[in-house]
DNA sequence: ACTGGTCTTGCATTCGGATGCAAGATGGGC
DNA sequence: GCCCATCTTGCATCCGAATGCAAGACCAGT
C-alpha cells in the first residue's frame, strides 16, 4: 500500500549516487561511455529507488518509441489467434511494444490510425483492412504500414505480408481434381471478407486450369452454423457435388456435420470436404479435417525482420511477401499426390 | 511515397496559423480557454500540416499517458478471446490504449512488468498470474494492478475482478445432483492453472454440500484430446460415472466425443457432460454442450469503470468483484431446476 | 469616455532523459 | 617526470506539449 508520491527520476538517482544525471542516462543506454565504478554506484542507487527509465521521455528525444500500432479484427482474434500470438511474441523478442486495438468489423478502423499515430509508433501492423486515407496519414508521418493477410491498396506505400491464400486453395483444389473429383462446390465467407475472396480466387483459378465448372459457389458467414446450412443447400444439386471446398475450417466443420449427420453421407467416400486455417478442432479425430495451415511463425518472423530493416532505413520496396500455406492431409478428403515442388 | 522529413509540431502549426504554441496546445486540450477565431485558424493550419499532437510529450507533462499495460496468456488468447476483445473494446471507448503482451505460460511474466512500467501506464491489466514482486514494483510506482480471473496474492494492493468460477461449477453440480446424478467425476485442467483450480473448488464444495464423494478427479491439459483421453480413463470406473463435469469446454467436447463415439454411450441419457466458457463450438447442434458462460461484457465494463474510479483517486479497497457465471442449458446434460435466486 | 470585470493570449517554464562538446581524469610509453 | 592519447564526466541544450501568470483585448454599464 505504500506509494511514493513521486516516481524516481534520473535526477533522483544521480543525487543518491553522487553523479550527474548524464551519468545515469549513460548507465541505462547501451554502448555509452561509462566507467565500471560509476556504473556500480548508479545501479545501486537505481535499485534502491526502484528507478525505471521513462520510455516516454526517452522516445521524445531519441525519436524511437519502440511502439508498434497493432490492429486486429474481432474475427481474426477469434478465428486465428495463433498469428496474433506469434506476432506479439516476435515483437516482444525484438523489444517492441504493441499498441493493441481490436475492431469489430473489417475496415472499421475509423479514427484508430490517427489515435495510434499520436503515440508516435515506429510502424503500424494491421491484420485488418486499412483504408487509403489512414495509410496516407501514416505515410505522411513517416510511419510504415504493414498489412498481414491483407492486400495493400493501390498507390499506397503499405507493405503486404501474409499467407498466399489463393495458392493454398489452388493446390488443394488441384489435388482434389487429381484424385478424381469433378463436381466441386465452394463455400465462401462473407463477400466483404478479403481473405475469403482470395481463397475463392484460388479455387476459380484451379477450376479454370482443370477446365471444370463449379457446381456452385455460395457465401456464408465464416461460422459453423452458416457452413452447415450452406452445405445443405449446395448438396441439393443433382447430381450432388463430390467435393466441398470451404473458405475456412469453422464452415468446413459445419459442412462436415451437415454431410455426415444431416444427410448421412460417408466422408470422404461420398463427398470430400476441405477447410482452411487448421484451427484446433480440425485436428480432433472426430473431424480429421483436411485443411491448409498458414505458416504463422514464418510470417511473424518476416514481419519483425521487416521492421528492423525499415528502422535501419531499407526502402520498402521488397518487403512484401507471400508465404505458401501447408496442406494438412487428414481424413475428410481424398487428395491426389502433392504437386512436384517447382524446380 | 512522399514523406516529410519532419513531423509537424505545435510550433509549426503555430507559425502557419500566426499564433503562439500555447494557442495550438489549447486548441487541442478540452476545456481550455480559446476564442473561436483562433481555434478556426489553428484547426486549418493543423489540418494542412497533418498535425497530430504528440501523446508522448503530452504524457510527460500531464502525467496521464492513457496507456494500460495488458498481459494475456497464450491459453486465454486461444481459449477465451471474447474477454480479451471485450476489454479492448471498452478500453478504446474510454480512450485508453492497451500495451499488449502475450506470455506463453501462466506466471511467466518475467521482466514484462518492468518493461511495461517504463511506458508509465496508468494501470496494469492482467489476465495471467502476476507475482508478488511485479505487483509491488507497480505499486511502488503508483500503478494499480487489476487481475482479471486471477486471485490477487495476499498482502498486495492488486485488485481482482472476474467471473466467480467456483460458483458457476457449484451451481451446475448442484443442478446435476438435483436431477438425480450420484456418480460424478471431474476433469480438471492443468494443476497450475488457477482458473481450473477454482472450478475444481466449486465442484468439491457442491459435492460436500450434497454429501457425495467424487468418483474421480483427473487432471488433463485443457485441450480436446486431453479431455477425450481423460474421459475414457474416468469412464472405466465400475459402476461408471453418470456425470462428467469438465473444467472447460474444449475438454468437455473431447469427453463428449469419447462417450458417444468411443464408448457408444447415449448423452445425456447414460451420462451427462458439462463444460465451462461457452466457446463457439459448444453451441454447435452436434455438440449442444451444457456449460457456463462468463459475463465478459459486464466484467469488462466493471474493469474500465474501475480504472476511471482509480484515476479519480478512489481508494482501491472496494473494486474487487466476482460476477456470477450464467448456466447455458443445452442438450449434453440433464439438469434439475435452477436454484432460487437468493432473496 | 471611464471603470471593472471577463476572456484570450503569449511568455516562460516544466516534464525526464539523451547527447554534443569540452574539460578533466587516467594510463601508457619513453 | 613528462607528454599525448584515450576514456569519463558534467554542463547545457533539446525533444514537444501543457500550464501558471500577467498583460492585453474586449465588453457592458454608467
Amino acid at each position: 500500500m505504500k506509494r511514493l508520491d513521486q516516481r524516481a527520476t534520473s535526477y533522483d538517482v544521480a543525487r543518491l549516487a553522487g553523479v550527474s544525471q548524464s551519468a545515469v542516462s549513460r548507465c541505462f543506454s547501451a554502448g555509452a561511455s561509462i566507467s565500471l565504478r560509476t556504473r556500480t554506484k548508479v545501479e545501486a542507487a537505481a535499485h534502491r529507488l526502484g528507478y525505471q527509465p521513462n520510455a516516454l521521455a526517452r522516445s521524445l528525444i531519441t525519436e524511437r518509441s519502440g511502439l508498434i500500432g497493432f490492429i486486429v479484427t474481432d474475427r481474426t482474434l477469434h478465428g486465428s489467434p495463433q498469428i496474433v500470438h506469434d506476432l506479439c511474441d516476435r515483437l516482444r523478442a525484438a523489444n517492441l511494444m504493441p499498441l493493441f486495438n481490436t475492431i469489430s468489423d473489417e475496415g472499421a478502423v475509423g479514427d484508430l490510425v490517427p489515435r495510434i499515430l499520436g503515440y508516435r509508433p515506429e510502424a503500424i501492423l494491421s491484420l485488418a483492412t486499412v483504408g487509403h486515407a489512414s495509410i496516407d496519414a501514416a505515410a505522411r508521418q513517416g510511419v510504415p504500414v504493414v498489412l498481414v493477410n491483407r492486400r495493400a491498396p493501390d498507390d499506397t506505400a503499405a507493405i503486404s505480408i501474409g499467407c498466399n491464400q489463393a495458392q493454398g486453395i489452388q493446390d488443394l483444389t488441384w489435388r482434389l481434381v487429381s484424385a478424381g473429383h469433378r463436381r466441386l462446390a465452394f463455400i465462401a465467407g462473407p463477400k466483404r471478407a478479403p481473405v475469403s475472396e482470395e481463397r475463392l480466387d484460388g479455387f476459380r483459378t484451379a477450376m479454370r486450369d482443370a477446365q471444370l465448372t463449379a457446381v456452385d459457389v455460395v457465401h456464408a458467414d465464416y461460422a459453423y452454423a452458416g457452413g452447415r446450412a450452406a452445405a445443405l443447400e449446395v448438396m441439393h444439386h443433382r447430381p450432388a457435388p463430390d467435393a466441398l471446398v470451404c473458405a475456412n475450417d469453422a464452415m468446413a466443420i459445419g459442412a462436415l456435420d451437415a454431410c455426415r449427420f444431416d444427410l448421412g453421407l460417408a466422408v470422404p467416400t461420398a463427398v470430400s470436404i476441405t477447410g482452411f486455417d487448421d484451427i484446433a478442432e480440425s485436428s480432433h479425430p472426430t473431424n480429421g479435417l483436411t485443411t491448409v495451415r498458414q505458416p504463422t511463425a514464418a510470417i511473424a518472423d518476416h514481419v519483425v525482420a521487416g521492421f528492423k530493416a525499415l528502422f535501419d532505413g531499407v526502402e520498402n520496396a521488397h518487403l512484401s511477401r507471400r508465404f505458401d500455406g501447408l496442406i494438412v492431409d487428414r481424413t475428410s478428403a481424398r487428395l491426389g499426390p502433392p504437386r512436384r515442388p517447382a524446380g
